[in-house]
RNA sequence: GGGAGAUUAGCGCAGUUGGUAGAGUACCUGCCUUACAAGCAGAGGGUCAUAGGUUCGAGUCCUAUAUCUCCCACCA
């Protein structure tokens, strides 16, 4: 017996540990029916999850309920990424630390403390969403099986040449006191100043420069022009003193990058202010002078203002540049600054020995183009992104990172000749710092210098299929497994992670990475807002949502709309999954206890409404399958539902008189819909288990499991009912559920009762055979006591009302 | 500057190959119907962002424009 109400709490609690114990979600490994693999993608441990995380998370759940319940062999892992910079700012939060204050063994021991407290959370969190990962197929980026897998990565690319180390100016945080990669940059509007200076010519004369960065002087290495611009272009091979440090000069050059109507129309070039500066020194073999050091200080190149901070630096040039005349105008600006994404801090250009990958050539980018042509995109349009984004690329992948939570780069360099050493890939996982190589160097030299950096997150989490399909310990195994069927992401990594997989996998396997590529939308605060860390921990915080609404709501609502496309956030939606719910619970509830005697067994008559109900059902069931098959969650479980309302208001009304009273009606009559309403509950509930996992579970282990005997209904394989569908009776049970509706609406225009009783009703219809033989559940729910019929043109006509 | 997406009922949305504008919710009117009043029945409500074009016919296809969001590039 189901309970009276529904308590959520109770319930998720029980089916979650049921699942739990029972294996229900495990992998198989020795089935022979078909695997479908997903390559979850391993959540950054970084803070709390919040609605965005789960509903992205619940998405992938659905499909994969939807393919385990096609009778598919689920392979469904939960790893986390828990190495990398992002694990180590949240360390150094958390703890009050800084990390390049403890020696590395000490840090890297405090932060997998905390990590393995954060999974713990995170994994309850996706535990209580109702998602259906196999736990024990697990894994952390920083784990053995993970370093191993992404140091072989490493070997093999560095062998083949494909990664190269290389010294090469690139984005720099001074605050994380690392390099970082073009894509973990992000713009932001700051305020600044510009700054314009009268230049010394050495001939003598003065020319106008603005700089919104003056502490870059010392670093001043060139002077350009554009050669188009007739006001300056006389003044290219002059020489000009470098102001407050007049010793210094430098040549003016000619570059065509140089915007006339921007700021004077003559610029410095420092190294390395920007990117431009970057090129132009490149260009035109520049010196390389540094003036701003890895913690983001003046070196000794700047004098007086070594040591310093930038920004003071800053400052302090102004003054002296004001008092020694050089300034002659100061305008007040906003422009936007690139900053690293973790920490918001503006970025330097500092040149560094670093790993890269090779993926920016024009012949890598038409692989990498035609690897993403076939990889099947949901939805589609989502593929124009990662193509935009290809075709822009024009820098390697910068993988070093001087930091100390991570993978290590197994390899020494040979203090002699500098040549690298790499570690045996049987030896992996390695540290350099704590071991040496196996033989000297090819120069004989036996002396080492580790690496000492480590690798990026990226440089990992790129090889999750690799790591998911055994590469490191077994690559045939690999070869059979990969690509893998699926991954889900949202669209904010397409660029990043889901190219890098492809990447990775194309460099070891030759294959994509998975054949299906499923691009969620995005949760917003509100029209255009993103979820912020702030609303993260208010009015959306999973942990609240999940108590006060339970997480089938939840569920429901992460399966609004249209997939791939961002959803706001609000609470009104939520209200419609909760009466999803406690209309599924009661319906089940009231349909059950009409099945007390039921019998497994199919009735020799089934009358033909009852027939009607299955094979409509089966025509939704049909749709929904598509639905599904296309990775449409939202359309297939709006369709389930839809039916689902029809079978309550319409079918249950019309037959539950013949259930109630057996005596009047017949037996026949009543196993005939215990039939009807057994197959399409059941049914139902399997399709919406996808959606409600609990609620539907909660039923069917109180009622149907005794007949089904499948140990949960998550385990069950989705089937069109068995019916008789040799006639198709769905446009005449139709055409009585309209008898019905213009009866109701005949006593709603009236302000009747609904169970008013009336005389008689009058259907008028070209052939009335079908609705004769549903004479006995018409009068019942139309509460006519007779019912005349005519032949013509379809009509209902109401009789008078029985006081 | 380049690219992607959006614009439909008060609101948040659906509308798949062009063929009479759809559900939900809110509002309104009724109904305590032997599951559910967090329910049921019924009604009203839209110049489909704007302007052109193709077509017998356009929410749908084409071209502009506007507004919003996101990504990339530039930011001396």
């Amino acid at each position: 017996m189901l309970d009276n109400k529904y308590n959520f709490k109770e319930k998720e609690a029980k089916w979650s540990a049921f699942w739990q114990d029972n294996g229900i979600y495990k992998y198989n490994k020795i089935a022979s029916r078909p695997t479908y693999s997903i390559d979850t993608p391993p959540p950054t441990v970084s803070g709390e999850l919040h609605i965005g995380h789960i509903s992205g998370f619940t998405q992938a759940d659905m499909m994969a309920r939807f393919y385990r319940m096609q009778g598919k062999n689920l392979y469904f892992p939960l790893g986390f990424d828990n190495n990398g910079l992002p694990t180590e700012l949240l360390v150094e939060k958390q703890k009050k630390i800084a990390a390049h204050t403890l020696p590395r063994e000490e840090f890297t021991r405090i932060a997998l403390d905390l990590v393995a407290s954060y999974n713990q959370s995170y994994r309850d969190m996706i535990e209580r969403a109702g998602i259906s990962c196999d736990m024990s197929l697990g894994y952390n980026t920083i784990d053995n099986r993970s370093q191993k897998t992404s140091q072989k990565s490493f070997i093999r690319l560095a062998k083949d040449g494909i990664a190269y180390r290389e010294d090469k100016p690139s984005p720099w945080c001074c605050k994380c006191r690392t390099s970082v990669a073009s894509a973990e940059l992000e713009d932001t509007e700051l305020n600044s100043v510009f700054n314009y200076l009268n230049f010394k010519l050495v001939d003598g004369g003065t020319i106008p420069i603005a700089t919104t960065r003056p502490e870059f002087l010392p670093a001043c290495v060139g002077i350009f022009v554009n050669p188009e611009d007739k006001r300056y272009n006389n003044l290219v091979g002059k020489l000009v003193k470098v102001p407050l440090f007049e010793e210094r000069v430098v040549k003016i050059y000619a570059d065509s990058k140089v915007g006339i109507d921007k700021g004077t129309g003559i610029v410095m070039c420092c190294t390395f202010g920007d990117q431009t500066d970057v090129e132009w020194w490149k260009e035109y073999k520049l010196e390389l002078k540094q003036a701003i050091d890895d913690g983001g200080r003046m070196t000794d190149i700047c004098g007086k203002y070594a040591g310093m901070k930038s920004i003071d630096a800053r400052n302090a040039v102004i003054e002296d540049l004001k008092s020694a005349g050089y300034i002659y105008k100061q305008d007040p600006i906003v422009h936007s600054v690139k900053v690293h994404e973790r920490c918001n801090t503006p970025i330097e250009f500092l040149s560094k020995k670093q790993w890269f990958i090779r993926t920016s050539t024009p012949e890598l980018k038409q692989i990498w183009l035609k690897q993403g042509e076939k990889l099947n995109w949901h939805p589609a349009s989502m593929k124009a992104r990662y193509d935009a984004w290809v075709n822009n690329l024009n820098q390697d992948w910068s993988i070093s990172r001087q930091r100390y939570f991570g993978v290590p780069f197994p390899v020494w360099y040979c203090k002699n000749c500098g040549e690298p050493s790499f570690a045996d890939e049987n030896d992996l996982p390695v540290n350099p710092l704590t071991s040496i190589p196996k033989r000297a160097c090819k120069c004989g030299c036996n002396q080492f210098e580790p690496e000492a950096d480590v690798m990026d997150t990226w440089a990992t989490s790129s090889v999750t299929p690799q790591i998911n399909c055994n590469w490191a310990e077994d690559e045939a195994e690999c070869s059979k497994r990969m690509p893998m069927d699926m991954r889900f992401a949202g669209r904010d990594i397409i660029n990043t992670w889901c190219l890098r997989t492809i990447i990775k996998a194309y460099y070891h396997q030759g294959t994509l990475p998975w054949k299906d590529l499923f691009i969620n939308g995005w949760v917003m605060a509100d029209k255009g807002i993103k979820i912020s860390k702030h609303l993260a921990n208010s009015k959306m915080k999973l942990t609240d949502l999940l108590d006060n609404y339970g997480a089938d709501v939840i569920r429901y609502w992460c399966a609004n709309g249209a997939y791939g496309r961002d959803v706001m956030f609000s609470d009104e939606g939520l209200k419609d999954g909760y009466k999803l719910l406690n209309k599924l619970w009661n319906a089940s509830k009231f349909v059950l206890s009409f099945l007390y005697d039921y019998k497994p067994n199919k009735p020799a008559k089934i009358l033909p409404i009852d027939c009607y109900i299955m094979q409509k059902f089966n025509e939704t069931y049909k749709k929904v399958i598509g639905q599904y098959s296309q990775v449409e969650m939202g359309y297939a479980k709006t369709e389930m539902e839809k039916f689902f309302y029809f079978f309550c208001d319409n079918y249950i009304e019309l037959v539950k008189n013949r259930l109630y009273k057996p005596e009047i009606f017949g037996e026949e009559a009543k196993q005939s819909a215990q039939w009807a309403c057994y197959n399409v509950l059941l049914n139902m509930l399997k399709i919406l288990g996808i959606t409600m996992p609990f609620v539907c579970e909660e039923i069917y282990q109180d009622y149907f499991r005794q007949f089904e005997k499948t140990e949960s209904i998550h385990l069950t394989v989705l089937s069109p009912i068995d019916v008789d569908d040799k006639q198709n009776l769905i446009a005449d049970g139709d055409k009585v559920v309209e008898i019905v509706s213009r009866v109701r609406a005949y006593k709603s225009e009236n302000k009747l009762s609904l169970k008013t009783e009336l005389d008689k009703i009058v259907i008028c219809d070209k052939n009335v055979d079908f609705i004769k033989q549903c004479e006995m559940d018409v009068k019942a729910v139309t509460g006519a006591h007779d019912v005349e019929y005519k032949t013509g043109e379809f009509d209902v006509e109401v009789g008078k009302v029985i006081e």
